[in-house]
DNA sequence: GACCAGGCACATC
DNA sequence: GATGTGCATGGT
């Protein structure tokens, strides 16, 4: 499996906050909208997850006790335009039972708890799995745990920077023992891989004038 | 109308 | 342990 060196990594990430900017990632006003928003978003469009936070805010029930409160087919109405609204009314109604039993509902509290045995609680909820659960850590504890998707295996795919059989916790391990422990750094990373993947790359399909042509595509 | 989107759990082999 | 499948809306 190829090696990218601390400095290469470091490279992509001057490169990509050059061209691009600051992402300002999470757009959530709260902790906790932040982690309904990291189920919403699974495999979803986030204009998509934005109508359902609305639709939730609008309702007045975008609150752990409330939202836990609500019937299945409310809640999955509400839900509705996130997609997948079955079965995300399951997860986020999983969740909730879980925050409220483990930790009353309380963001602080639930935040006073090891980042490695918040991740593993978090990982023991159906329906988190680990790029939710670190999503949750990440922008919405602020705590240091790197956020692997999609779009950060295509790109360092297509740039020889990992086999194509690596997995989650590799390419997690990678970013996590390259670089320094550094949350603000980590944030704005993931955002910006995200960008690549999602605006600029999509829209030029050979990505032309990709501000990582420098380095070498596998 | 096809294809994709900031995954995950579960069935089957 | 690997591989396949269901879940669903809204934008391109």
């Amino acid at each position: 499996m190829p090696r990218p060196t601390p400095e290469l990594l470091k490279d992509v990430f001057r490169r990509m906050k050059k061209a691009w900017g600051p992402q300002h990632w999470w757009p959530g006003e709260t902790p906790f909208e932040v982690m309904v928003g990291a189920i919403l978003t699974q495999n979803t469009a986030w204009t998509n997850v934005e109508k359902a936070i609305a639709n939730l805010k609008g309702a007045g029930v975008l609150d752990p006790e409330k939202l836990r409160d609500l019937p299945h087919s409310t809640l999955a109405t509400l839900i509705r335009p996130a997609g997948y609204y079955n079965i995300k009314a399951k997860r986020l109604r999983s969740f909730l039972d879980w925050f409220h039993e483990r930790y009353e509902g309380s963001v602080e509290r639930m935040f006073e708890t090891s980042l490695a045995s918040l991740r593993e609680e978090l990982l023991a909820v159906k329906g988190i799995g680990p790029e939710t659960a670190d999503s949750i850590l990440l922008y919405a504890g602020g705590l240091p745990k790197f956020v692997v998707d999609a779009y950060t295996y295509r790109i360092l795919l297509r740039h020889g920077m990992i086999a194509d059989d690596a997995t989650y916790e590799e390419i997690q391990e990678l970013f996590e023992t390259k670089l320094t422990s550094d949350v603000a750094l980590w944030n704005e990373y993931h955002a910006l891989l995200v960008h690549a993947g999602k605006d600029h790359c999509k829209s030029r399909p050979k990505c032309e004038g990709c501000p990582l042509d420098p380095i070498p595509r596998g």
